[in-house]
DNA sequence: CTAGGGTTAG
């Protein structure tokens, strides 16, 4: 009886025993479950086979994932025919960890080897391939797999028609994605929320919240994909506005949702808020969540807390190389490029492998410190001994820091034999650097080529006019403003905060229009009072205008960083740190006048300027002078 | 427990 249901099953079909022919060794039983190799496969059949017993000992999905790329699949189908299983789940729980894993390309090749050998695919089949096309950003092959959908019968299989609409939306085929959204038959919350994901990602953070406005319902997820589009579209304070309606509404942040707060308050300097959601993601036990610990390196270095930044990284247990580089970046515009470049090595004896992002930190750390020869190590040994090779940013940063140190036709020959056309970051660290060594005429040739790559961006404007005003050369500089004014260029206001107890105050120059503006004005005097006896004398330079000495004078005492830091001296209890933020690079004067206000408060004083920190004490800057 | 959506450093 045992013997004819023997002869009956596929164990002994032809094809199969042909198909095993030449493996002469018998097996030893371990490779019924360890064979790597479909040679390996066919001796265990083999195996099976002669001592008559059923394929099913086989570890089925072992079989699948050996045969699926390789033209043995059709004998995976034979003993997938022989056991009590639908051979497309087999192979699709194998398409799954393609798709999952990072074998795209083979998940989709396993795909149209399902197809050929006429495997019956299902909706899970198409959900997994679809998977794979997004991950890979393949929009064709994701719209042959929805004419497969489509013929295959499931049109209208929500989960199905999400994944679509995620394809769409992510490989930018915005038009189809919208189409699509349109006439679907139903929502629900996923679809919304793909469309609210990839709009914002588009920059259109606008039509992003209309859609959250009008969806039916939102949950987590909805709240968090718009804080985070709010952060990507540079809207941080809209960000931090939504969250906190969200937390009115009883919903919890989960780690996505802390990441994208921590990165809003990272971009506006949000310190208290930023340690409050710290000590909620403790409270919640996210501490070893990477993402967020990442996050909160940044923040702290971006709130001017570089010891808390510090503290962060020192705890985790397992870094990434966000990690390390954001350290490494963050010690870099600290002004502690030894630390940076101390912190680098240890990564690399740890055997971390750095990526672009860190040598951006290490170049920036080589310029703030004037590190000429360590800078141009590294930028050759990126290439060479990591083989990473230089982007545009890497180029901007070299050209940072030949020019700052001195090195203009250095810096003027990278430009002009750099691979990549030079973009207006590099013509502009160049034009930062001619101004630093007072060259009228080799700033005169980057404003050429600025005037036709970034006309509208003011700031070349102003540098090359105070290039001209420092130089006496008046004509020049009222030549140069009114360029600006012609085309039709407006100069960014600069504006200086302060937090104070949760609030915070703008201060813009000459600010006087404000309540304690004339407390303000008289404690600037009496502070005025002391710098000068320690030395200080005002530095008119900075001023453009061609107007009496004691009139400047006056322009600079009402700068707003000193506005803003007489009113935190006023206003912040004795002993705690001062933190300022400035949305333009803080001014020469300011810069000597905070060094000397550090002396006579005694209080640490930390300038966020918009590239880099200051940390001001003790009559000294953090910066060492050199920015 | 075979499927779809939100995350970090420049």
């Amino acid at each position: 009886m045992l013997h004819s249901v023997c002869l009956a099953s596929p164990l002994h079909s032809p094809k199969l025993k042909a198909s095993i022919n030449g493996t002469s060794e018998v097996p030893n039983t371990t490779l019924l479950h360890h064979f790597t190799s479909p040679y390996e496969l066919k001796q265990a059949v083999a195996f099976l086979i002669k001592t008559n017993k059923p394929l099913s000992l086989l570890p089925l999905s072992r079989v699948a994932s050996i045969c699926a790329l390789t033209p043995d699949f059709p004998f995976a189908q034979q003993i997938f025919s022989s056991v009590d299983q639908q051979e497309v789940s087999i192979w699709n729980s194998c398409l799954r960890n393609l798709a999952e894993g990072s074998s795209l390309i083979d998940a989709i090749f396993l795909f149209h080897q399902m197809r050929s050998y006429n495997v019956s695919l299902d909706c899970f089949t198409c959900s997994f391939v679809l998977k794979a096309c997004v991950g890979l950003r393949d929009l064709l092959r994701g719209r042959i797999v929805h004419g497969y959908v489509e013929k295959l019968g499931f049109p209208s299989n929500l989960v199905l028609l999400n994944a679509l609409l995620h394809l769409y939306a992510t490989c930018g085929a915005m038009a189809d994605a919208n189409l699509l959204f349109d006439k679907m038959p139903q929502r629900d919350v996923v679809s919304w929320n793909i469309m609210i994901t990839q709009l914002a990602k588009k920059g259109d953070v606008g039509g992003a919240f209309d859609l959250f406005e009008k969806m039916p319902e939102r949950n987590l997820r909805s709240w968090t994909a718009m804080i985070t589009g709010f952060v990507h579209c540079g809207k941080a304070k809209e960000a931090i506005r939504l969250f906190v309606e969200m937390e009115e509404t009883g919903l919890r942040a989960n780690e996505v949702t802390v990441v994208a707060v921590l990165a809003a308050c990272a971009d506006l300097g949000a310190l208290d808020l930023g340690r409050r959601i710290h000590e909620y993601s403790n409270k919640s036990g996210f501490r070893r969540n990477v993402h967020i610990c990442n996050t909160l390196i940044d923040m702290y270095i971006k709130c001017g807390w570089l010891e808390a930044a510090k503290a962060v990284f020192n705890e985790m247990k397992e870094r990434t190389i966000v990690s390390w580089s954001a350290m490494i970046q963050g010690l870099a515009i600290h002004g502690h490029g030894d630390e940076a470049l101390e912190l680098f090595n240890e990564m690399i004896k740890m055997g971390m492998k750095p990526n672009e992002v860190t040598f951006l930190g290490i170049l920036h750390a080589c310029s703030h410190m004037g590190l000429i020869n360590k800078g141009r190590e590294f930028f050759t040994s990126m290439s060479r001994d990591y083989n990473i090779s230089p982007q545009i940013e890497h180029y901007g940063c070299m050209v940072d820091l030949l020019s700052r140190a001195g090195l203009l036709q250095d810096a003027y020959e990278l430009i002009t034999s750099m691979p990549i056309k030079p973009n207006a970051v590099v013509w502009g660290s160049f034009l930062g650097g001619c101004r630093i060594q007072k060259d009228v005429k080799m700033a005169e040739e980057a404003i050429r080529q600025l005037g036709v790559l970034d006309p509208l961006n003011d700031g070349y404007y102003i540098i090359m006019s105070n290039i001209y005003a420092e130089a006496k050369r008046w004509d020049n500089a009222a030549r140069v403003r009114k360029l600006m004014k012609d085309r039709g260029v407006k100069k960014t206001p600069g504006w200086s905060s302060i937090t104070i107890a949760g609030t915070t105050h703008e201060f813009v120059a000459g600010d006087d229009n404000r309540p304690q503006a004339e407390q303000i004005f008289k404690r600037w005097d009496e502070l005025l009072e002391q710098m000068k006896s320690k030395g200080y004398v005002p530095n008119t330079s900075v001023v453009l205008l061609d107007i009496e000495e004691n009139e400047k004078e006056k322009y600079v005492y009402r700068h707003s960083e000193k506005l803003a830091l007489v009113f935190g001296l006023m206003n912040i209890k004795p002993g705690e740190t001062i933190r300022i933020m400035k949305n333009l690079r803080v001014c020469e004067d300011c810069h000597a006048a905070f060094k000397v206000i550090s002396e006579i408060v005694k209080r640490e004083i930390v300038v966020r300027d918009r590239n880099r920190f200051h940390c001001f004490k003790d009559g000294f800057c953090s910066c060492k002078d050199y920015w």
